[in-house]
DNA sequence: CGCTGTCTTGAGTACGATCAAGTACGGTGG
DNA sequence: CCACCGTACTTGATCGTACTCAAGACAGCG
């Protein structure tokens, strides 16, 4: 009978509405009047939840909409000229899909539920409309693209396996926290080989950094579930390379 | 008596106005119509040209303005917590600094002029205020935003040094070409040394991967002058991996 | 129970970094 | 004009991290 960590804080009822969404403070409708955010209601295409694999959209595939993760955890990919997988990024709830879109007005990247996950569908050409309308709406988007911006750069950053890794746990875990889940004590919805890729390491690499983490009592883990035991110590390993965020 | 080649095409005056500007069709006034464009023209302020090596901003100052690139190149870089330089980006004429720090508010990069360059100050206030009143001075806004992001994204991957190197240089030649320059004959101007830190590779392999290129007879160096003989062979070289940027 | 897929551990290899010289160019001053 | 110096760049030799290949451990499931 384990516990789940990263599960019981929020309301996972599927939400009627932005107003009563316990994400409304780091999604779309951050800084809207009850008013506002009863006209981003009126666009918002709650969309029944996928199930694990299942996809969002597909590299090349015309652009239309913005996706919000509701609940559960999505992966974001593409394929190389070699048919080799690149994971560009994992969206967790309260999060953006599809703003690298918007440029090319073309998908970028496959999205794939990794585990049963839910988004609210954000027609793009209404969304706009309705930023130019909203001042705070329209601010808010720029906002969430340039944080964007700051995520990729610290992946474009040139670390060590170790320096990543560590990275990598304790983005999710600020992550997790902002969200008000355990920052300590999380489950990972992806799988090694997934972590891997995004971390432009191999799986064996991580395999091996997270061994070694734990053998310095940093972590500890088993299966999917972490638990961070030294935040100081992995920040220490991380380098303080974890720089944006706020 | 060398021919200049990445200078002769635009006119190289200060451009008083937006609607003069012949990198308008590339910058912030994309699509709109002369009415509007006189309007954001009222508040950009055009600022005298820097000397190279002079900043434009720093990390941490408080963010108050976007600077358009008017003319030269512009080096992003920021220093990580042992002190060593990471350079982020190089900004060509038409593309806007300053984007990632709409988020946090303060800038995340610092911004230095790698030659005689002048840019265009926009107030993000103002600008935010005025793309909420014309919807395609938002769009293109979301759009600049969104193409950086694609450009992020590549940077991010795991490139060998071979795939890199070439990518930069036709990346470089794209956005020449898109500026009505030469797309294979180019001024580099950034030293060895910070296309290396930008491509995070030592400098030494980037003096390599240069010499086996030239010696294959893809390109042609002298000094900071740079010919490419042989897109297609650069293009094998990059493994297509210059995916963005339409 | 064996199958499958995920994860871990081990041995050898390769790519790029580091260390170290050497070359070429540009500026300065005599 | 040339000698000098500093910087940028190139070339060479060695080293180290992370990749590759390979095998074994462990859980879930038919």
């Amino acid at each position: 009978m384990a516990s789940f960590p990263n599960r019981p804080v929020p309301n996972r009822a599927i939400q009627r509405t932005c107003v009563n969404c316990s994400l409304s403070e780091l999604c779309v409708p951050v800084g809207l009047d009850p008013a506002d955010m009863e006209r981003l209601d009126q666009l918002v295409e709650r969309q029944p939840p996928l199930e694990s694999g299942a996809h969002l959209c597909r590299v090349g595939e015309r652009f239309t909409t913005l996706f919000a993760v509701r609940s559960g955890c999505f992966k974001s990919y593409r394929m190389d000229s070699e048919g080799r997988e690149r994971v560009l990024a994992f969206h967790l709830p309260g999060e953006l899909i599809g703003l690298d879109a918007i440029y090319p007005g073309v998908y970028q990247s496959n999205v794939v539920a990794l585990d049963m996950g839910g988004v609210c569908a954000l027609p793009y050409s209404d969304l706009s409309r309705l930023a130019s309308q909203i001042p705070r709406l329209q601010e808010q988007i720029f906002r969430l693209l340039s944080k964007d911006l700051s995520a990729y750069a610290w992946l474009a950053g040139d670390y060590s396996a170790e320096e990543r890794v560590a990275g990598f746990l304790l983005d999710l875990s600020n992550r997790y926290r902002e969200r008000g889940y355990s920052d300590r004590v999380f489950n990972l919805a992806m799988p090694r080989r997934d972590i891997a890729n995004y971390l432009r390491l191999a799986t064996e690499t991580v395999s091996r950094v997270i061994t070694r983490f734990e053998r310095e009592s940093l972590i500890h883990t088993e299966r999917r579930e972490v638990s961070l035991l030294d935040l100081d110590g992995l920040n220490e390993r991380a380098n303080h390379c974890l720089q944006a965020l706020g």
